[in-house]
DNA sequence: AATCTCCGTGAAAACGATTACGTTGGCGCC
DNA sequence: GGCGCCAACGTAATCGTTTTCACGGAGATT
C-alpha cells in the first residue's frame, strides 16, 4: 500500500495531524523548527495530499475545465497551449472535454464537470444564453470565447474578427482591389457573422460604389473550392475574393488554378485565421492573424480573475486584436495608400460589473 | 448557495442518505417503486454528486491524466482527440498537461497529478525507466506513448516507425531510386531513432551495394533546409532524400527549389508523418501515415483495461501501423515493382503478464 | 506576584458521499 | 403460532483533509 497520509506523517513526526497540515500550507502556527522537521518527514515518506479529501473541505478543486468543439488542427492545440501555460503558471489543473458538435453532448459534458472544477472555459460556436443557464450552475465562474452571449453573468473574450475582416479589406482595396467578392462562413456562426459584418462595413467605407459579392461557405475547403467557382461562373469574376477563413481560401485557390487564373495577377485572395498551411502553399496566402495562444492564457487569465474575487465578481468583455499578415496571394501594394490605416493589435478591454 | 447534497435529496424523498446513494448508483436494494421516487427528486433538485466526496471513500477520481510534451500542431489535436473520445466513452475525464520541454517540469506536473486520477498515459520522448520509478507512484497504471521503454511493469503503444521507415525505401527503391539519403531526427528521439534503423534496414536490403547517406536534422524545418543544401553540396547529389518527418522535408524543398532543381524528375523526397501541410505544398509530398486519433485512442483503451482488472494487471506492448501515402515528390511507380511487399497496417499486439 | 496575552499545539468537528452492519416487517414453512 | 429468512431500509463508520476551538505555558504588564 502505497498510500501515506497526513497521519503517517504525523505520527513519524511526533505531532498532530493539524500540526502536519499546517506546517505544510501556510507555515503559519508553527515553529519554524517544528515546521521544517514536519517537513522533512513529509519528504521523506513521499507525502502527497490526497486531492480529493482536501477539495472536499476546501470547497476547491484547483481544477478548471475547457469545453470545446470538434475542433482541428491548429487552432485546438494553440488554444489549449495557451490555457495550459497560464493554468501551470497559477496552479491550476485543467480538464479538458473536447469534440463536441451537437449541443447535447456538450450538455452531458457540462453536467459531468459539475464539482470538478472551479471555473470554466467555454468555447462553443452555438452556445446561447439558455443553454449555459440551463446547464451551468449560476454559481459557477465562467468565461466564455468567442461567443455571441452578452450577459452579464459571464465573461467574455472576443477576437475582433470585425476590425481584422476589416482590415483586410481596407489591404486589398490599397493593393487596387475593388471588386472584392467575400466566401462567408457557416450560418449562425458567430466568428463568421462578425468578419462578414467587417467585410460590409470596410465595402461601405473604402468601395461604396460597389456593390457587395457575396458567396455560402461553412469553413471547408471544399465549400471554398465550390465558391471559387461560383465566382468565376459570374459574367466578370471579381478582382479580389475574401474568404472568412484561410481553409476556404485554399479550396479557392485551387479552383482558381484548375481555371487557368494566376494569383495574384489575374486575381487575389485572402484568408482569415492565419494556420500554418497558408504560409506553404504557393503562392503564401494573404490572411488575418489570430494569436491563439494568448487567447487561450487570456481566457484563463480572466477565468482566474473572476474565481480571486469571487466575492464580488467582475465580468469582463475582453476582445483580442488580429493582424493582416500580407503574403503573396494580394500583389503589390499600390504607391499610395489610403490615409488613416489604423493599427489593431493588443487588447481592448471593457468592464462591467455584475448584478449582485 | 446551489449546493444540493445527499442529505437534501434524502429529506425530500422521506428515505435515508443511503437509500439514495443506491438509488442512484447499483439500483439494488430498494424497491423500484421507491427508486424511482429518489430519482425524480435528485433530478427536480438537480442533484449532482459531489466528485471529491464519492472519490475520498471510493478512491477512484474516474480521471485520466495525459502528460505531453511541447507538440505542437495536428499531432497533439489528434492525439489529443482520439484519447477524449475513448474517454468520454467509457464516462472517463481528463486531465491535460502539455507543454512540457524540461525534465524537471515534467516531473513536477507528475506529482501534482498524483491522486487526482486513476491512471496515466505519458507521451514524452526523453522519459527514461528511472525518471518513470522516480516520479509515479509504482501502483499507478500507466501507459506509455512513442517510448524506448521496456518495462513489465508499464504498457506501451508504439508507432511502428520502423516498419513505416522500411516501407518507404522500398517505395523509393521502386521507385527507381536506390542513392538514397536520410535526414535523421534530433539524437535520443525514439521515433527518429526508429526510423533511421528502418532506413538502414531497407537499404541493406533493397540497396545492398549503395552506402547509406545520412546527415544529421532535429525535426524543424530549418534543419530540413540546411540538410538538402548539404546534400546537394555533396559531389553527386543523391537520387533520392528520406527526410525523418516532413517538417524537415518542406524545408529540404525549399533547399531544392532555390538551388533549381525539380522535384520528383531532378531529385525524389518524402517525408514521415503526413501532417495536413504535406498535401498542400507542391508538389504534395509523398509520406508515411500515422493514423494519431487512433494512437491515442488505443493508449486510452489499453489503461481503461488496465484499470479493470488492476487485481492481476496485464501490461501490454503494442505497435500501431502506418502506412506509405504516395503523393507527387518521387515520381511514378516502375512497371515491375519489387517482389514481396507487406502491407502494414493496424495493430500488432503483443502480451506479457506482469509480476506480482 | 498575580493576571493578561499570546503562541504553539492537539482534539475534534466538519465536508459529502459509500457501504458494512443492524433492524424491521412480511412471508413461508413446519 | 412460532421460527427463520430475506428484502428493504436506516444508522453509523469511514475516507483524508482543514479548521475551529480549547488548553497550557511562557513572557509581558501591572
Amino acid at each position: 500500500m502505497t498510500a501515506v497520509t497526513i497521519k503517517d506523517v504525523a505520527r513519524e513526526a511526533r505531532v498532530s495531524v493539524a500540526s502536519v497540515s499546517r506546517a505544510l500550507n501556510g507555515g503559519n502556527g508553527v515553529t519554524a523548527e517544528t515546521g521544517q522537521r514536519i517537513r522533512e518527514v513529509a519528504k521523506r515518506l513521499r507525502y502527497v495530499p490526497h486531492a480529493a479529501a482536501r477539495s472536499l473541505i476546501t470547497r476547491r478543486t484547483n481544477t478548471i475545465g475547457a469545453l470545446l468543439p470538434d475542433l482541428h488542427g491548429e487552432f485546438f492545440s494553440e488554444l489549449i497551449r495557451g490555457i495550459d501555460l497560464a493554468a501551470r503558471a497559477r496552479g491550476f489543473h485543467l480538464l479538458v472535454s473536447s469534440s463536441h458538435d451537437s449541443g447535447e453532448e456538450a450538455a452531458a459534458a457540462l453536467r459531468a464537470m459539475q464539482g470538478r472544477v472551479d471555473g470554466m472555459l467555454i468555447l462553443s460556436p452555438r452556445v446561447d444564453a439558455a443553454f449555459l443557464h440551463a446547464n451551468l450552475p449560476a454559481a459557477l465562474p465562467t468565461v466564455l470565447l468567442n461567443s455571441a452571449v452578452k450577459s452579464k453573468a459571464y465573461s467574455v473574450l472576443n477576437i475582433d474578427n470585425y476590425t481584422g475582416a476589416h482590415a483586410m479589406v481596407q489591404h486589398l482595396v490599397e493593393t487596387g482591389h475593388t471588386q472584392i467578392a467575400f466566401i462567408t462562413g457557416p450560418e449562425k456562426n458567430f466568428d463568421a457573422e462578425q468578419r462578414e459584418m467587417g467585410y460590409r462595413a470596410a465595402m461601405a467605407k473604402y468601395a461604396p460604389d460597389v456593390a457587395v459579392n457575396i458567396v455560402a461557405g461553412d469553413f471547408t475547403e471544399d465549400s471554398g473550392y465550390h465558391a471559387g467557382r461560383t465566382l468565376l461562373a459570374q459574367p466578370t469574376h471579381p478582382q479580389a475574393v475574401f474568404a472568412a477563413n484561410d481553409m476556404m481560401a485554399v479550396g479557392c485557390l485551387y479552383a482558381f488554378k484548375e481555371a487557368g487564373l494566376n494569383v495574384p495577377q489575374d486575381i487575389a485572395l485572402a484568408g482569415f485565421d492565419d494556420i500554418p498551411i497558408a504560409r506553404y502553399i504557393s503562392p503564401a496566402l494573404t490572411t488575418v492573424r489570430v494569436r491563439i495562444v494568448d487567447l487561450g492564457r487570456s481566457a484563463l487569465e480572466q477565468l482566474a480573475a473572476l474565481l480571486e474575487n469571487s466575492d464580488q465578481p467582475l465580468t469582463t468583455a475582453q476582445t483580442l486584436g488580429c493582424e493582416v499578415i500580407v503574403r503573396e496571394t494580394c500583389g503589390k501594394r499600390l504607391a499610395t495608400p489610403l490615409p488613416n490605416r489604423k493599427q489593431n493589435s493588443g487588447i481592448r478591454s471593457f468592464l462591467s460589473g455584475r448584478e449582485s
